[in-house]
DNA sequence: GTGCTTTTTGCGAACCATTCGCATAAACTT
DNA sequence: AAGTTTATGCGAATGGTTCGCAAAAAGCAC
């Protein structure tokens, strides 16, 4: 379960209301409902199936809308934007840092953490002479046999 | 200076021709000059960029080719393709394992190896139950100030 | 609530990197 | 050289993503 603020919303939800208020941006029930049912997926969907869910929410809300609001939660930090080598865009809330396994076989996302990974790629960077501001990794394989 | 073979050819040539020759494909001058170029590009250049360079030496290249050519290079294991986050994607001949960072403020790309980080990521799949069959990992920063 | 201003939305068109179909051309085989 | 196969150039199609615009909704001030 994910954690709730003292109102009972979900923290992106949360942290939603706040940045566009501060922002000066409008809270529109297409932003709520898009990032809800972004929080909701156990996967990472493409822009297609997450506009598909989001139909049935709402079933006026247009693939353009949800293009443009997940390019602005990913602005505003919330959501996260990857490239799993398909033709399309896959999304999901920022929920912490983490990567992606992509097993080749079925298709399925596993996620995983590593300190360890986080530091070696900051001492390269470091020794590289570079700050480093961002960085993508992703890997592919399938399951050992034994 | 890259290597070359017993007949002065340089290896991703001399690999061109006989992958070809194996695989019943053609060698045609477009596959030539188009590997050629891209072996003699020191950076990472797009198919457009490609194109145009392959044109300065046989004006008639069509960026059908281009595109097609470095598709099959590219399944021959003779030139991987990277996305560095742009519109497009980038090209080099293989040259042996090595990952890029990408300065943000130059658009300069930065190459670098890492043994560590290869082991790291082979243990990390292990862990995971997975055999690795490829992974993308590209940074992204700027030159530390002191 | 009513207005008034600003931002957002839905729609369809445009964009643009990449892929395709097809007729012609070039490469390989005999 | 002739015959067969594969590759090329061209322009059209594709498909994910972005854009322009008029209409709608959000926020703000009474
Ligand atoms: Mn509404
Ligand atoms: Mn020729
Ligand atoms: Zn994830
Ligand atoms: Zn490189």
């Amino acid at each position: 379960m994910a954690k709730t603020d003292r109102f009972g919303y979900k923290i992106s939800m949360s942290m939603l209301l706040q940045k566009c208020t501060e922002a000066g941006l409008k809270i529109t029930d297409q932003r709520k409902v898009i990032l809800k049912v972004l929080e909701e997926s156990e996967d990472h969907p493409s822009v297609e199936t997450l506009c598909e869910r989001a139909r049935q929410v709402d079933s006026s809300i247009s693939i353009a809308t949800v293009y443009r609001t997940l390019g602005l939660l990913n602005e505003l930090g919330l959501v996260l934007k990857h490239d799993f080598k398909d033709s399309s865009a896959r999304f999901e809330v920022d929920h912490g840092h983490h990567y992606h396994l992509v097993d080749t076989e079925t298709g399925q996302v596993v996620e995983f953490q590593s300190e360890e990974l986080v530091a070696l790629i900051n001492k390269i960077a470091a020794d590289l002479g570079y700050q480093m501001v961002d960085h993508t990794f992703e890997m592919f394989g399938h399951k050992l046999k034994k």
